[in-house]
RNA sequence: CGGGAGAUGUCAGAGUGGUCGAAUGUGCCGGUCUUGAAAACCGGUGAGGGUAAUACCUCCGGGAGUUCGAAUCUCCCUCUCCCGGCCA
């Protein structure tokens, strides 16, 4: 959530930052206004609140000293019946403050370029020179078949389209990357948690995939839980309400969990392949900071997926997103792309974003710095999506036959 | 899923209608003492909102109710623990 105080301060300056982020001024005019409308509801609920309090202490006085209390009852009646109005106004207030603010994106940092999409954003560096083939480089589903590693067909009988079966070494690849990515993350110093692929409706909120995008979430039926789209769920939410205390910070988690989406708006995209999946495998990172370290933190968690890939040998770039290609809760993110030989193409495979103090704020996650309680920020990165590197490998170190070559370093993984 | 017990501050644990945001212990921070540390002693120490700062408001798992007044009474929900069933 962004802050309201500040927008309430500064108008000019937020609707200018959130317009790079194509919000309108008009809403965030609405959420100032429902934001004064709240705070004058809550005082005068308040006022009136402390009012009936003072009447019912001397109402305790006076009966301990016998007096009547005829006269003051009346005059509490009054004041109760008052209260209940104003109390309504207040939480009515309260409500619809609510509905905008928790659907009000982050604000992006100064430094991000501005853009409508992903064709504004910029490539920042080339990491290792696509290789060069000396035949027709196939597409990762033509591999798959070939090899037996991907049974589309009764993934898709098991459950529906986009979901897909591994079999044979494809599956123990999938495996051998998961732990590769787990054991690269912790020399980094990121400690391995194994945490519920299932969370509650308040930690959803907490991250921000809730209330705006319920449409984009396996629910569980009947119940007040959703299958996790992202570890960046279970892993930001493990600190959720608490107060943490300087010497436990920097926090930095990876786990490895399978991420559920419905990709309710991209019907019709990447229905080919595994590509784009309803279920698919991702070891995630995730920084809990002091303010003045996101920076570097980032820096370190980009430079770290960055180095996964370059120790498998896969060419990727490193692009800077705009403000228009933004997620939702990002102040700023970086996306790693591999090299796809066989679509002649560059697809994230990692995105690494800053959030500031954004889910920090909705997840109330704070430290003690001396006496204050601070908001801490909260980063968050795939290092790596599993599937999708899968597919990199199947692309990159194909064979004129087909088959496909082992990366040096997950032999020892296989 | 059935039976029983419970949910209070970092933790432990009092509190059964007002003067309780809450005893006491513990932890933590600061100080005295000490060559240093420990011990001992003294002081401070929950969260959110509000204010220039005070006032003031809210919070004793969550919600609703009774009452002039609720941590305390009633109802519902959730969760935890114990016993039984089922089960990886």
């Amino acid at each position: 959530m962004i802050d309201l105080k500040y927008l309430q301060k500064n108008f000019d300056e937020a609707s200018t930052k959130l317009l790079k982020k194509g919000v309108d001024t008009q809403t965030l005019e609405t959420l100032k206004e429902l934001f004064s409308t709240l705070k004058e509801a809550n005082a005068e609920f308040e006022e009136a609140k402390a009012e009936q309090n003072k009447m019912s202490k001397l109402f305790g006085t006076y009966m301990r000293e016998k007096k009547d209390v005829g006269e003051l009852k009346v005059q509490i009646d009054a004041k109760k019946e008052q209260l209940v109005g104003l109390q309504s106004t207040a939480r009515q207030a309260e409500e619809a403050l609510q509905n905008v603010a928790l659907a009000m994106p982050n604000f992006p940092d100064e430094s991000v370029p501005n853009g409508a999409d992903e064709d504004d954003n910029i490539e920042l560096r080339k990491v290792l020179e696509p290789r060069s083939f000396d035949f027709e480089p196939k597409e990762h589903w033509a591999l798959a078949e070939i090899n037996g590693w991907i049974d589309f067909e009764r993934g898709v009988k098991l459950a529906k389209s986009r979901f897909a079966v591994l079999r044979g070494d494809a599956a123990r690849m999938e495996r051998a990357l998961i732990n590769f990515f787990l054991d690269v993350n912790r020399k980094r110093g990121f400690e391995e948690v194994c945490v519920p692929f299932i969370n509650n409706a308040k930690m959803l909120q907490g991250t921000g995939q809730l209330p705006k995008f319920e449409d984009d979430l396996f629910k569980v039926e009947g119940e007040d839980l959703y299958l996790i789209p992202t570890a960046e769920v279970p892993l930001t939410n493990l600190y959720n309400d608490e107060i943490l205390t300087t010497k436990e910070l920097p926090i930095l988690l990876t786990g490895y969990t399978p991420c559920f989406r419905k990709e309710a708006g991209s019907a019709g995209r990447d229905t080919r392949g595994m590509i784009r999946q309803h279920q698919f495998d991702k070891v995630e990172m995730v920084a809990i900071v002091e303010p003045s370290k996101s920076e570097e933190i980032f820096e370190m968690m980009v430079e770290n997926a960055s180095d996964i890939l370059t120790q498998l040998g896969l060419p990727h770039r490193v692009v800077e997103l705009c403000g228009g290609d933004l997620g939702f809760s990002a102040a700023s993110t970086i996306d790693l792309e591999v090299w796809l030989p066989g679509q002649d193409k560059y697809r994230e495979i990692s995105s690494i974003s800053n959030t500031r103090d954004f889910q920090a704020r909705r997840a109330k996650i704070r430290y003690k710095d001396g006496k204050k309680n601070v908001l801490v920020h909260t980063l968050n990165g795939s290092a790596l999506a599993v599937g999708r590197t899968l597919v990199a490998i199947m692309e990159n170190y194909q064979n004129e036959d087909g088959s496909i070559t082992i990366p040096e370093v997950l032999k020892k993984y296989m």
